[in-house]
This record gives structure tokens, sequence and C-alpha cells, in this order.
RNA sequence: GUGCCCGUAGUUCAAUGGUAGAACGCCGCUUUGUGGAGGCGGUCACGAGGGUUCAAUUCCCUUCGGGCACCCCA
């Protein structure tokens, strides 16, 4: 039985071509946080499981991380996240950096999960996160970055939605407002995340089982029911408008439209998965009918630095995937045509290896990636090969061209051939490899 | 973990209860200093196991693999 060569599931094999679209997603990522002042960190892949039992979600953990027993009897885990690693990182130094700390990394991720679109098992994730700042204006750049990158990678405005909540406007609305117990507000706020995918009859029937019979019986399920059809902050009642988040909200969603942003809305709705959030939280939706999901999202979350013993250093950020930002680019026919790093291919004619070396090594020395022919002595078959390379051009090197110093530089997609000298034709090269 | 769909050449697909075809690809030849056109020739497949049957790639079951949705989430 021969060995499979499939990738293990729901992880990905990177040929050339896949690598070099990932390179250009990091590449515009990097570029434009960057821009913003974030700097680049990373950290190990394995952390001890206990990291993650703290705030990441029950179900996170216990069912969908990888782990497993090291030699020492520890506890290990294959990251599923990266926002404890790098609250790990800040506590450890909490005294020494110089805040805000803007900070950003793209590891790998792992989830135990069955794969479906737009979701795999092991997924790069861009992680943003700005720590030391407490108060609005955190919200504002971090969500301005995210913005940002959309709009880097040529996103129009009516592409995506950014939507917006807060966590305390959620826990003010069901322990304050509904006057829910601590476990029934936890359970609500988990089924409300779940609520555009479910028919409202389904939705309202699991809403009032959790309830107490009492509770359902003084009208509160209608109460409930009327809160979320709040479309704005505007219509919220009017107990809830006097809460200190909901002004937060406002001021936040006008300083984002007035700096250009003005896909932003409220959603009372949106939840997020993770329970470490502990104020606003954002999610940004892919419009595009066939795509129609939550792209990626953040949120503040000031207590998760303290859980290793020092201060608390309030901290936003988000993390976008690239799984389900291939898939947003595709879907709007965002992709770009990608080529080749190489910028030529030497066909070598005849037994010349040897006597070709100075010309090629002077290609590479002017600028050049040069690949060589070499293994096959035909020139058709070297051609082909660079033709399916995806490569512009090809050098014609043999014996004519070493006596004269005049080579044959093929366009091999036009088909045309013009003999020039080497430094002419790095020129043509550079030429066109700064205007495709 | 639950549900639905699907496993046929390298790839995308087809047909059939009597052991399979195409397209593209690949290899060779078609002027041994020129590819992508055309021509000729060639290469390569029924995921695995069991059952029903005279006979299974086809029907049934199991298993493995893949896809999609749910759960959850990026």
């Amino acid at each position: 039985m021969a060995l499979s060569t499939q990738p293990y599931k729901g992880a990905r094999d990177f040929y050339p071509e896949d690598k070099r679209l990932q390179k250009y997603l990091f590449g515009v990522m990097r570029k434009a946080v960057e821009k913003y002042g974030y700097e680049e960190y990373d950290a190990p892949i394995l952390e001890p499981l206990e990291l993650y039992q703290a705030k990441t979600g029950e179900e996170i953990v216990n069912e969908q991380t990888y782990t497993f027993t090291d030699r020492g009897q520890r506890q290990v885990a294959i990251r599923p996240e990266m926002t404890p690693t790098v609250s790990r990182m800040v506590a450890a130094r909490r005294q020494d950096l110089a805040y805000p700390l803007r900070w950003y990394s793209i590891p790998n991720l792992w989830r135990y999960e069955r794969p479906q679109r737009g979701r795999l098992r092991e997924h790069w994730q861009l992680n943003v996160d700005i720590f030391g700042v407490a108060d609005l204006g955190a919200e504002q750049e971090i969500i301005e970055v995210a913005d940002y990158i959309l709009q880097t990678f040529k996103a129009k405005r009516d592409m995506y939605t950014i939507k917006l909540n807060s966590r305390q406007l959620v826990d003010a609305m069901t322990q304050d407002y509904l006057k829910l117990s601590e476990v029934e507000a936890f359970t609500l706020s988990k089924l409300i995340d779940r609520m555009h995918k479910m028919e409202p009859g389904e939705f309202i029937a699991q809403a009032e089982a959790i309830l107490s019979p009492s509770e359902r019986e003084s009208g509160l399920s209608d109460k409930f029911q009327a809160l979320l059809q709040s479309k704005t902050l505007e219509d919220l009642p009017a107990e809830l408008q006097q809460h200190a988040s909901v002004e937060e909200l406002r001021k936040l969603i006008t300083a984002l439209t007035n700096s250009g942003i003005t896909n932003v809305e409220f959603d009372i709705t949106l939840m997020r998965g993770f329970d470490y959030y502990t104020d606003i939280v954002f999610e940004v939706f892919d419009n595009h009918p066939e795509n129609n999901r939550s792209l990626f999202g953040g949120g503040r979350y000031d207590g998760l630095v303290s859980l290793f013993g020092v201060e608390p250093v309030p901290t936003v950020g988000f993390g976008m995937g690239d799984v389900t930002l291939q898939n947003f680019l595709e879907s709007h026919n965002l992709m770009p045509q990608l080529y080749s790093e190489t910028d030529v291919y030497v066909v070598i004619i005849g037994e010349i290896y040897a006597q070709a070396q100075p010309a090629i090594k002077k290609l590479r020395e002017m600028g050049l990636k040069v690949a060589v022919g070499i293994g096959d002595s035909k020139i058709d078959k070297q051609i082909k090969t660079a033709v399916k390379k995806g490569l512009h051009y090809a050098i014609f090197i043999g014996e004519n061209e070493l006596n004269n110093e005049s080579f044959v530089l093929k366009n091999l997609e036009g088909q045309t051939e013009e003999k020039h000298s080497l430094e002419r034709i790095v020129s043509i090269i550079k030429d066109h490899r700064k205007n495709r």
C-alpha cells in the first residue's frame, strides 16, 4: 500500500503558486498594519494547555484544541488562537514596555474541526492588538486598521459591513433590564449569537426555554423580543439609552463615520465567541450574497493580561483569518494575477554550460532572478518548462551568442525575439518587472 | 459530535448488472538552434472490505476518504 499524497485533513500544502498567493496576502497585511506603526512579534506554536482554560471558551478548549502530553507529563496545546499568547508576552514584560503597544503577528493556528467552506483545521490569522489604551481611541484605531487592510485589498465599502456591539450593553440588557440570572444571561447571549441562523419561531421557543416559568409569565419574553428588533441605538428602550455603553457606541460610530468609514452599524445581536471580551466588540461581514458570512472580528479584552498576576492592561485587537479573507477576495473578484518570482529562464543550447557561467553570473549580479535549463539538452523542452512555470522571458545562450556577446531574448508571451547585449536585456526585463 | 451529498485515468467528467470512454494533461515522433497550432502514436482509473448475483465499477451494508450544512467559529 503506497503512502497517501494528501495533506493532513483540514491542512493545506502550499505549492509555489499557493505560497505566492499567501505571500501576497501577508505582504499586503504587513504593509498596511506597519503603516499604522504596528510591529511584528512571534511566539511558539505550543503552549501549556491551561493558558486557554481560563478565558477562551469552553467548547474551543475541550473539543477543538489539539492537545498532547509531553515526555515530562505536561499538558500541551497547539495554539488555537493567538490572543492568550500575546497577553502572556505582554504580562511577562508588563513594566518594561512602551505603551501604547502596537503589535501584530501572522501565526498559524489549529482547531480540531470538521473542515468546510471558510474553515479548516489549520489556518493563518493576522492578529493586530493595541495594548495600554483604555479609551475609545483604541477601538477607533483598531477598526480603522481593519478597514484599511480591506481597502488596501481594493475592497469597496458596499462589499462589507462593520457591525458593532458592546458586551457591557448586552450585560445591562440581560441582567439589569431583563433581570436575568448570570447563567440565564450567558445562555441567552449564546442563543442571540445564533439568532440570524434560525427561524423566528424556533428562536422564540429556545429563548423561552431558558427563562424560568415566572419570567415567562411576567411577559419577559415579549420585552426581550422587542429589544432584539432594535436596528439602531435610538431604537433601544429609554432605560437602556441611559447606559454608558450606548454613549460609547454612539461616539465610536460617529468617529468612524467622520473618518470615512461609513459602513459601520450597531447590531445588538453581535456577540463574538470568545468569553474574554469585556466591552466593545466588532465583526466584519461579507455582503456578497454567495459568501454572506462573518469575515473576522475583534474587540476589547481588558482582563486577560492580569490573569498572569500583573496589573491589568487595557487591550483592543482583532484576528483576520486567511481562509475567510481569500473567500472574500474571490467572491468579489479582488484576486490579482500573480507571477513567478523568477525573471528569466536561461535556455542552454549545446554543450556550453560551463562557458555560459560568466554570462549567467552577470545576469544575477545585475539584479535578475535567473533559472537555468540544466538537465535537459533539448531546446524545446527547456522552453516548454519556462512557459509552464509562467515566466515571461527566456534567454538563449549558445555558441554563437557567447562569441558575439549578443543574446537572444525571447518574450514567451508575445512570441517575439530580439538580440541584445546582456545589459540591454537586464534593463528590458527590469522595466517589465516594474510595470506588471 | 449530528445531518445531507459524493468517491471512475494526473485533472474535470461520462457510460454500463456482462471488467470502462472523452476532453485536457503527460511522454514520444512529426526539421536533433525554438514552446503554446495541427497530425500520428503512447501512458494512466472503477478508494477498501463484505454481501446479493451465473456475473458488481454499477444494487445493499460496513469502512476509509472528500465536500457541504449544523454545532462552534476565522
